[in-house]
DNA sequence: CGCTAAACGAGACGGTACGTCGAGTCTTGCG
DNA sequence: CGCAAGACTCGACGTACCGTCTCGTTTAGCG
């Protein structure tokens, strides 16, 4: 097969293509997602500006591929799973925290985005550098417990991982807090609801250890 | 008392003042938040640019106001109060969901989300016109549901409210899709942990009804 | 030959420039230089701002090129050389004020004539279209009359011509009228000085040193 | 008669009066005319603008205020007056080229001579400041080459005192070099017809070579 | 080897908005 | 009514990026 209409005229420079990542990467590592223009990135390549827009349609998708492409040092979010979900919860919540305080890290988020919007291709780069990561550790670490008798059978562990992920984000893009932990993963094992089986059951919260 | 020094000069105008939130108001409907520039805002208010620069240091500055006081119509998060947390809770994200799916305003939240982070004033103004509102309604709810008997006694209500606005939020500033909403609410209710009273008990998502 | 570096990228539009000259040589005769602005001359020109700065320092450098180019009607100061100095040096004296009354010119002079103490290159341009040519004028006058007899053998010519010059610029910067002309003629042609050959005298102050 | 409308309401201020007298020579002499506003005026002043704008019409006409009083350090032209018109005319052009050297006093007078041609207050100022200085200079030096015998009798003084304020006004407004001094006091002098008794009279200046 | 076609450098260009400045005017309240 | 304070209009300033364009110049594969 490969009709792959044959490449006619001059291939594509892999050496200006990693030389506008560079730039861009330590562009924004410099001055931040704001003021890192096209032009500032053309010419710290020492690239025509062209050749930028020949092959990105805009500066998000610059970064976007910077981030997959690994030229952007991003926290990794690793979860424990040892089988016991309050503490892997707990330290996996704290981990985040901590490394979604990168301020470079929250502007490129809130870069990439907004530029998710309308653009398909950044969505997916996003998702793969941020979301995606984030599914397989939330599900690796839910999986292990399950494994261990300590979920209840039967929930949607989507629906978790989406809750863990969005209350992660929203330290991100709003500046709230970290709050309770504890409380939070309290609430997230046990649930609010006085269910039949709550009845008499002391909160765990505070359980005696 | 009271020595706050006698206002000096010609005093604010109140009228340019409404009449800058005004035509920001309007552009924005009409064109969006991007497109609002403070070049047309002064233009259309019929008053200096710099009139413009003198009391909002930037157009994120002016839509915040704008938001602040009641120019821009803006979703209602209101929220049932039945005492019944799941059919409440399903409700009320149902109709939060459709809320936010007015374009422009899912467009206001993230530009003053983004404001935020450089403004502290816009943090307090967003905060008021969108998280505390949520915040109540959300407040409500569960007191509600608590007077019932319908909650587990010994939660952390904060932290079930910034769980929810924070699943609101995510998929505001993501596009997410509004996902499973009775698996959400099961296990909100509910929880994930096999509990001790759990044991048994059967998932309540589609119990019999 | 002609090492002189390629020229690279993409070159300079002469349509535009003959544009902006244009454009600026018309705003100046309908309102004058203090009102013509760079805003203004671009807009007419129906060029970018931008393209007006990247080739031209000022807007006295804009009108200062168009006298040059010849896109201002500027009076000339043809002076007739019949011989006869002081028919000659009256005839252009009047002629040069009439033209200098023209209100637009003067207003020429003066902006041109401020900008060139920090640009050499408009003094240079208003040397050209201005002093140069008034020098021509009245070094033929005064080599007309010189080859006639009519001049003291021995002068300079240069001071002559620089003391004319002053002369009716004086009358330009200022506002004077023009004063006694035959006086002025006279003053010229004969000096001041109770020379010696009034009375066949030797030279007049202290002739030998 | 004498009606004299008795000054009704709070008299004018002496006090505001020198202040931005005051205010407006040191602002003139640290950053020159063009960046001497009115705002900045009344900054440093510690006056109202409005107060300004009440008793001057423009920067130029407190300028000339400031000349006139006295606030700023002016060139004085004093000429000598020997009786010897080639002496006292080199020494007064030599001392008056020196003067303008000023870059400050000639900025001066580039501004108000500007002015003067909108307001007739302000010409009579510089008039007042500079050019009656020059005149009453002038015409006490050839008055005393007249009573020496030095002068030819029935010439008219306003001409050569006007041809000399042009010459060394020229210097000013255009950057001039100060040209051949002894070349042009020759002329002055002998003037450049070859008069009936001149014949065979050397110029002096040059000799014969 | 020469031809073709696309990638490239360089930089001009139209456009939009920016944020600032200076000018003059207007509106308060105080003395 | 003078005056301080300062809000206001108006117009221009010069700059920054945007994304497109127009040159000339590589640099590959193909005939």
């Amino acid at each position: 097969m490969s009709p792959a209409t044959a490449p006619r005229g001059r291939p594509r420079s892999a050496e200006r293509r990693v030389a506008v990542l560079r730039a861009a990467s330590s562009l924004f590592q410099e001055v931040g997602a704001a003021q890192t223009s096209i032009d500032a990135i053309a010419a710290r390549a020492r690239v025509a500006k062209q050749t930028v827009y020949r092959w990105w349609p805009s500066k998000a998708a610059v970064l976007a591929e910077c981030a997959v492409e690994g030229y952007l040092t991003l926290p990794s979010f690793h979860a424990p799973a040892t089988g016991d979900p309050r503490a892997d919860l707990t330290a996996w919540l704290e981990e985040s925290y901590d490394a979604l305080e990168t301020p470079r890290f929250l502007e490129l988020f809130r870069a990439l985005n907004e530029a998710s919007g309308s653009d398909p291709v950044i969505a997916a780069q996003l998702d793969r550098v941020f979301a995606r990561q984030l599914r397989q550790a939330i599900r690796g670490m839910l999986d292990a417990a399950f494994d261990a008798g300590a979920l209840r059978p039967g929930i949607d562990l989507d629906v978790v991982t989406q809750l863990l992920i969005a209350h992660v984000s929203a330290a991100v893009t709003q500046r709230a807090d970290r709050g309770d932990i504890p409380a939070l993963v309290a609430v997230l094992l046990h649930g609010i609801g006085a269910g039949p089986r709550s009845r008499g059951a002391p909160m765990d919260t505070e359980e005696p250890r």
